[in-house]
RNA sequence: GCGCCUGUAGCUCAUCCGGAUAGAGCAUCGGCCUUCUAAGCCGAGGGUAGCAGGUUCGAGUCCUGCCAGGCGCGCCA
């Protein structure tokens, strides 16, 4: 529809009202944007009568100016705005949450890095964001389960055992050459020793076993490996295997549990091979018929369902590939009855959507209850440099040394700041360099502040007051108090919408703007004044954004510290 | 070549999924601590939102083409 100065005659049709996009502009004005229903995603806000129901607490309308081509300014009665801040301080810890999506269970995934080597600052990402959606998700009412998908079994894995024999058999006396597509990372020395002191000569075997060289480096790891797996003996082998895979696997989760990462759910790819999963799941294909042997390999027809080619699910030699074991992995999961199954993966990892789509459709299972997001590259530049990371190589830097330098906080702030799928360059030298300047001691500085206020207060007068003790419409008369009770009351529209759009650094920003906001009125107007009421008033005000922040930055997974 | 993600201030990024004069931080310059934490505030400069079309009352946002970058296209994981 269209709006020529004037307002149509009748009812009027759905609107979508936005608060002050910049707060200084006017009071408690709001937006009218004439916007048919349809286009408006969110559930669409009625003007009826006048009364606003777009704001999370009913709002009135005190005036209305139309301003061409299309907008109308109205006014809000404050008192009814004003209410937010009661709302707040009683909901405390809860504010923010909603139970909109009760009875919803939720799974998500992410990081799910094979454990070849610790972490680094491109799985930091995928862990800071992933665990911020899942805080999100749990707020908006969701049952969450995390879950991290360990790929300790196949290829990669057996190079690691491999690897670590190799610098094994070197601080055992025996000096090898490690060969230059094996894991070179100065943590598989570190393995090595540590399987030495726990079990002496026990895999110096018999015989030292030779190779033939090929002009294929990875073949020749192959053939290394092989070798390495029968002069052992499968059971020395896999003793090596599992020690190799559980080193790793714990610094991994030291690293995470440090960065304030917990998974509720570590799930073995291995287990998918011993209970059988795999050889049902590829029974259940067969079954259907969509399973066709080519060249001795066995190829799930994948083409069928979307995807640009047909894909080997059994190898030549018999062994399942890794999208066998995906195919097992995903039926499991929703065996386990999730309503709905959140996948982070890296974007590097985005052709495989089609055909784990083609899997579920060909297992029967709905392919809409999983969703799957990616999360961009995190480029890493050092010295203006862009640094190649590669765990085979040894040249990466680990995550746990980012944030022991940065601290945890500037790191998960600076992961989440960002939208999850833009490419994000990460300069390392900038980031310990300006680690002072990290946008997140800005949100703890503003909370800190608070704190300190509300202790001095607390001292002066013995009990801040309460949120019915005092006449806030006629007290918190300032623009900039009206900008913060208004940004305030955003906060669980923001958490849900954030949740909704799988979009944590919407939250992060909102953060930002309470925090810009309250310094802006820190700076003009004195909170400790001499009126009892107006002190109250603003106190009240105090407590409402310290628990936004507090709040929020839990949400993040960031602290909030009452002292800077 | 095909597919996915992008292109916004010198740099790193926002812009609430189509609305008002596109905003922050860093960097540069100028102010503000005898008063609640100066890790802060106020102000200045800096923009043809890659380019060109299209849809719309209205486009950084949606569509098309071109240009540029990242990633992926294996009987690897």
């Amino acid at each position: 529809m269209q709006l020529r100065g004037e307002l149509p005659e009748g009812p009027l049709p759905a609107f979508v009202i936005e608060p002050p996009r910049n707060p200084a502009h006017g009071d408690l004005s709001a937006n009218v944007a004439m916007v048919l229903a349809k286009t408006a995603k969110r559930p669409p806000l009625q003007l009826a009568g006048a009364v606003i129901e777009g704001f999370s607490t009913p709002s009135f309308v005190q005036s209305i100016e139309i301003l061409p081509p299309g907008f109308i300014n109205f006014r809000l009665q404050a008192a009814a705005v004003l209410d937010v801040l009661p709302q707040i301080i009683n909901a405390a810890d809860d504010y923010g949450h909603s139970t909109a999506n009760a009875g919803q269970r939720v799974q998500v995934e992410f990081v799910s890095a094979n454990p070849t080597g610790p972490l680094h600052v491109g799985h930091g990402r995928g862990a800071a964001y992933g665990s911020a959606l899942a805080s999100l998700l749990r707020a908006s009412g969701c049952e969450v389960q995390t879950e991290y998908y360990v790929n300790d079994a196949g290829r990669q894995m057996d190079i690691l055992a491999l690897s670590v024999w190799l610098r094994y058999l070197e601080v055992s006396g025996s000096p090898q050459t490690l060969p230059e597509n094996a894991y070179r990372g100065e943590y598989i020395w570190d393995i090595a020793r540590a399987l030495l002191s726990a079990r002496g000569a026990f895999f110096v075997p018999e015989h030292l076993p030779v190779v033939e060289d090929n002009p294929d480096a990875e073949a020749r790891l192959d053939a290394i490996i092989a070798a390495c797996r029968q002069s052992l003996g499968e059971t020395r082998y896999l003793e090596l295997h599992g020690f190799a895979c559980h080193s790793i696997l714990a610094g991994i989760k030291d690293d995470l549990a440090a960065f304030g990462v917990e998974f509720d759910h570590w799930y073995s790819e291995r287990s998918l091979f011993a209970s059988g999963q795999i050889k049902h799941s590829l029974a259940a294909l067969t079954a259907g018929g969509f399973i066709e042997e080519r060249a001795g390999a066995q190829w799930f027809t994948s083409k069928r369902f979307g995807d640009e080619k047909d894909r080997v699910v059994v190898r030549e030699n018999g062994i399942a590939t890794y999208f066998a074991s995906d195919i097992a992995y995903h039926a499991d999961k929703y065996a386990r009855g999730f309503s709905s199954l959140i996948n982070i993966w890296g974007a590097d990892h985005h052709g495989y959507i089609p055909r784990v789509r083609a899997a579920l459709g060909a297992l029967g299972l709905d392919a809409n209850r999983l969703e799957i997001l990616l999360v961009q590259f995190a480029a890493l530049y050092r010295g203006g440099e862009r640094v190649q990371m590669s765990t085979r190589s040894g040249e990466f830097v680990t995550l746990r040394e980012l944030f022991d330098e940065v601290g945890r906080d500037a790191a998960r702030f600076f992961y989440i700041l960002r939208r999850q799928d833009q490419h994000l360059d990460f300069d390392l030298d900038l980031a310990k360099s300006q680690s002072q300047d990290n946008p997140v001691y800005y949100l703890q500085y503003a909370h800190a502040r608070i704190c300190s206020v509300l202790r001095q207060a607390a001292q002066q007068d013995g009990e801040v007051a309460t949120a019915s003790a005092v006449d806030l419409r006629h007290l918190l008369t300032e623009k900039r108090e009206q900008s913060l009770v208004m940004l305030a009351g955003r906060f669980p529209e923001v958490v849900a919408t954030a949740a909704a759009d799988r979009e944590p650094h919407q939250v992060a920003n909102y953060l930002r703007e309470v925090a810009v906001e309250f310094h802006a009125y820190y700076n003009a107007h004195k909170i400790l004044v001499p009126e009892q009421e107006l002190r109250g008033a603003r106190l009240l005000l105090c407590q409402a954004v310290k628990l936004v922040l507090a709040n929020g930055l839990r949400l993040l997974g960031i602290s909030a510290p009452e002292e800077m």
